[in-house]
Order: structure tokens, then C-alpha cells, then sequence
DNA sequence: GTGAAAGCGCTAACAT
DNA sequence: ATGTTAGCGCTTTCAC
């Protein structure tokens, strides 16, 4: 069924048929409600592929978005697409695998729907000028940024937390509490990420209160999920270090280290204090609720819209946010017991 | 950047460079990688439109997954992907959100990808057989079916557990440890979907067991979500109502209840009980290990991509296959407390 | 208000 | 081994 067996059906042109499929003024009442009537009857759905193909421009506006169930993601997805809308945008969102590559996907995109920008939630960022001369719209990252690489700035956007701080902040509240054997539990990624960023973090804040980092605290995790991580946390457990607290780099492998100490027969936080850093909701439904740093969810998502829609209109250039992280208080950290 | 100006650069025609692109075997090497070369020098991306538009088949299988953020859906389109690709096919995928509707966006996609099949993650089904023309193809509905509707079963295939009955097994549970006050978590929905179903289930259980049914222990949600959860379940806990067990569900729910009934200070499974149906990995990282019904998700993906494929390939017709969820036992439940 | 026709970028016959 | 050409289904001038 394609737009031209409509035409027929109604004894009219695919011009007019294209016409009432598009709402435009210029048809008459009576031919109008054939049209609908025949499409409706014939089941008839225009193949986007055609549209796509035809169009010159549009107003979509591309999300391409890393890993299929991050729950961090799903409220930035939503206020994302409501500042989209609000905008008269459209937003398209293409979920990539943990090993794809953004920047292909985002510039296949760019040519398939006509894309206006992109924005790109989550994933590596390493690229080279090379890969990224593929894409030709304005783009911003947000929830992470260009760190390791030597990216031109002027290049791109982004809306991050600096993890660095945030992670020496979160350490720094467990120290303030009396914590000197403090641990950390960490993803092994094999690109340069977000878990080596907050590590880094960590070392720091530790340097920082005169506490000489003990490699034997360090939990390594095979990847960010809770299997590895309840699994890095158990075996630290079992290790015999001797610790107080724990720093996890994200909320998901924060609360199943609670889990994995608490099967150690190790409470938190009355043996050992737990802090984390992302603010998931699901952190406030757990015991003890987690104490965590936070990411500004919502206004990462307004704020990487507006920078967009500022370059792709011309009201300004690329530019590079820094977003405050906030301490939300739960109740997996305390000061250490008295020996 | 088009096909054609490759062609151009490379002083060659279109349908050359479409051979090389495609991978045919009809090109000289030195043709084949002059073309490779200036299309990388170029940054050309094939036009997916274009290719969809021209196509008249395909080895694409559609999957439409209802909701963006379900945890219980991750471990599924893993599989799914995993099995569609073993069995040679292509995996498209759509993420639609809870107000969509998936039988327009499995139609729009039949068309636009020229699909093979469909398969629906999740959703709502009391579509009628009307709407339901759109689809040509063969589909399965995975994880859901059409018990409230009146299509005709030859029509489709689904996969899924039996809800009311899982429901009944996990009440029956509580019973036999010895609960007669038994409440029960619900959402609230406008659509007649798999909350009803098992609350179904959980009515049934408690005449089975003599037990008459008490409204005030039914605590409804606002959605499936863990806020509403929490919500509903303190209130339950706030009505002073008596109940020594809690069957939830879903597990996302059961998980908010445990918390909202230990803020209270109603401990499980000391002082209540709580049970579910789904069967997430979170389930066991959170205190107590919550006891649930698993949804065997591995046999579901792999039983829907196996029947989609005998329909396609004409080796059987449509199916409704029932699969078994297992029992996966945790510490969310014990014996009523003596009084 | 309506129709005819060009062309979006690509693939797949069909030629050569 | 390579080129020529006819559409795929749609939108959009440009006529009338």
C-alpha cells in the first residue's frame, strides 16, 4: 500500500494525496475526508524512508544514547525530550550497545534524518578530529566530556560534573566523619572512563588528608554491574584489609557492595561507612538508603538543550558546562567505631 | 556526500562503488580498494533511507520494547539479540514510551524495514483485530498476551508465563508458612493489564485458602514505579491495618514496600512477609534478598525468536506457549511471628 | 484546488 | 569486471 494505490482509490493525485497526509491548507474539505477515510480503511502508513529521503532539512534533533538499561539515563532521556519538544523540536533516539560506536551511529544519523544536532549520553571519549569530522552538526556530551582525548574544545559541548572533584568530595565527607582506611571500589574499563576519573578522585582526597593510598583497598570490578561489583566488594571483604569505609564510584556498584558486606557479616554503616557518587532514585529505596553525591539530572538535560539550540541557531558558540553534583543524605555513612 | 560523488572522485559509476559497499565479489581489487580509500578520505556514510527505500526485503526482525527504563527487559534483549543474530537475521529495535503505541510503531517499522517479523516487549494488548491489520507480518508478543482482548490466537504467538497462576503460587506460599492477613501491592492501570491478572491470582489464592478477602489490605499504586510503591505502601503500613505478609507485583514494587515498611518500623520478614513475581537481579542485592517468583527470562527470549522463525519460515504456525517461573528463594519471608 | 513531473540516494537488473 | 538505467515512495516545485 503505498501513497500512489491511495491516490487511485480516491480517483486523485499522489500531490493531493501528499498534501492531506501533511495537513496542508490547500485541499478541499470534501476531497480531504476521502483521503482520510481511504487511508484509515486501507490501514496505509507513509514509509519514512521515502520521507526522509525527499526531505532537505528537519527539525530533529539526535539522541544516541550508550547502554540499554542504565537507569541513570532514563530521567535525563525524559526531561531531554520534553525540552525538545518544548522547543518545536523533534527528538529521534537511537540506544547503542556498549560496544558501538557513538560517532558512527550519531553521524548516520546526522545524513539519515536530516539532523539540525546530536547529543550523546554516556560513552567512551577518546576519539580522534578524524572520527569526528563525520559528524557535521553541533553536538554536545552529556554526563561526560572529552578528558583524555585532544579534541578541539571549540568543537563540541558538553554538560558534565567534574568527576574528579566530585569524587574527592564524596571521600572527603567520609575523612570529616574520622574514616582513614577508606576503600574504593572501581570499574576495570578498558578505555580511559568516568571510573578512572573518580579514582584519580579518590587518590587525591586521600593525599590530601596525609592518608598514604593502600593498594589493597582498591576493589576492582570487572565491569559496572552488580554481579562484579558485589563480587570486588566480597573478595575485599574476605581479603583481611583492614578498612572503615567505602568510596564506590557509582550507586548501581555502591549498593550491591552493601549487599556483598553485609553477607560478610560487616554492617553499614556501623562497621563500615558507604558513599557513592550519581544519585540514582533507586538509592533512597534501599537500606541503609545510600548516601550519595548527587548529579544534577535535570538541569544537565535542560542546559545540554539549551547549549544546543544556541549554537544550531547562532546565538553562541560551543561551550563546556560544569554542573554542581549535591550530597543527598542517607544513612550508609557514620563515623568509625571506637577501637 | 552521495554514492555519486564517490563515483565522481574515484572516475568510476555508482553501481561499482554500491558493489564494493555491499561487499559483492564482482570487483577488482584495485577498484575495491581505491574506492574503500576515498570513501574513509570522505567521511561518506551510506544513506539508510536510500537502501530501505530500494529494498524489497530484508533479514530484519523488528522488537518494539515497551518503556524505556524496565530492568526486567535488559536481560531479554540481550537474549533476543543474541538468538536473532545466531539464526542469521538482523535485530531492529524501538523503544517506545509508555503512552505510544506499539502496534502503529511495528507497523511504521514493517514498512519502512520491509521486516520479517515482530516481536513486542511489554505493553498493553487490548488492541483490536482492526488495528491489528496493520501488521502483516508474523509476531510475537513476549512476556504479555491478549487475555483481555478478543483477537484471534491464530493471528500471533506469545510467550509468557501464566500470571494469575504465578500469582496463586507465590500467595501460596505465604500461606503455607502460616499467613492469613495477607496484603497485596498493586498498580493501578487504565488499561486491563498483567497487575490485574495477578491480583487475580492473589484473590484466588486467599479463597483457595478460606481465607475471605480484605479490601483494606489491598494497597494500589499510582504506577509500577518505585515512588508510587513506596507511597502505597506506607500508607498501608500507616492505616494500622493487620497483615503479617505482603505479596507485591512486581518486584521494582516489592522493593519500595520493603523499604517503606522497615521506615515504619515494620521489619521482613520479622514482623511481615513480603513475596513477588518478576524475578530482577537486583532482587538479590538488596536486604533481605527478596523472595520472588523468577519470570524464566533466557527460555522466554529464546522460545519467542524460535517460534517468530517457524511461522516466517512456514515450518509451523502460531503458537501460545506457556513457560514455567521458578520459585528463587530469599530471606524476604518467614513464618508469622507467634502472637 | 489540483495534477504532472523531477528527483532525493540507493540497489539491482540488464547490458556490455 | 564495469556501466547504464529503472525504479523504491515520497515531497515539492511549477503549471494549470
Amino acid at each position: 500500500m503505498t501513497i500512489k494505490d491511495i491516490a487511485r482509490l480516491c480517483g486523485v493525485s499522489v500531490s493531493t494525496v501528499s498534501r492531506v497526509l501533511n495537513d496542508r491548507p490547500d485541499v478541499s474539505p470534501a476531497v480531504r475526508e476521502q483521503v482520510w477515510k481511504t487511508v484509515r480503511a486501507s490501514n496505509y502508513v507513509p514509509n519514512t524512508s521515502a520521507r526522509d529521503l525527499v526531505k532537505t532539512s528537519s527539525d530533529a534533533i539526535g539522541l544516541v544514547v550508550r547502554g540499554v538499561s542504565n537507569p541513570f539515563y532514563s530521567d535525563i532521556i525524559k526531561v531531554l525530550g520534553r525540552e525538545i519538544d518544548a522547543a518545536g523540536y523533534t527528538m529521534v533516539m537511537q540506544q547503542i550497545g556498549a560496544n558501538d560506536d557513538e560517532i558512527a551511529r550519531g553521524a548516520l544519523m546526522e545524513r539519515e534524518k536530516k539532523l539540525r544536532g546530536l547529543i550523546f549520553l554516556g560513552g567512551r571519549w577518546d576519539y580522534s578530529a578524524d572520527e569526528l569530522g563525520t559528524v557535521t552538526v553541533p553536538f554536545v556530551c552529556c554526563s561526560f566530556t572529552n578528558t583524555f582525548g585532544s579534541l578541539d574544545r571549540g568543537r563540541y559541548s558538553s554538560v558534565t560534573i567534574e568527576d574528579d572533584l566530585a569524587a574527592e568530595r564524596a571521600v572527603r565527607e567520609l575523612v570529616r566523619l574520622g574514616h582513614r582506611r577508606i576503600a574504593c571500589l572501581v570499574a576495570e574499563t578498558d578505555d580511559r572512563s568516568i571510573s578512572e576519573l573518580r579514582y584519580h578522585g579518590y587518590l587525591k582526597a586521600l593525599r590530601e588528608a596525609g592518608i598514604e593510598p593502600d593498594p589493597a583497598l582498591t576493589a576492582l570490578a570487572g565491569g559496572f554491574n552488580m554481579s562484579d561489583g558485589y563480587a570486588a566488594a566480597a573478595k575485599l571483604a574476605d581479603s583481611g584489609a583492614d578498612f572503615t569505609a567505602l568510596f564506590s564510584i557509582s550507586d548501581a556498584m555502591a549498593i550491591s557492595a552493601i549487599k556483598a558486606l553485609s553477607d560478610k557479616g560487616i554492617d553499614v554503616p556501623g562497621d563500615c561507612s558507604v558513599i557513592a557518587i550519581d544519585g540514582l532514585a533507586l538509592s533512597e529505596y534501599i537500606r541503609p538508603t545510600l548516601t550519595t553525591l548527587c548529579q544534577p539530572m535535570t538541569e544537565m538535560a535542560e542546559q545540554s538543550v539549551r547549549i544546543l539550540l544556541d549554537v544550531i541557531e547562532g546565538r553562541a558558540g560551543n561551550r563546556h558546562l560544569i554542573v554542581e553534583p549535591t550530597l543527598r543524605a542517607g544513612a550508609s555513612i557514620a563515623p568509625p567505631r571506637r577501637k
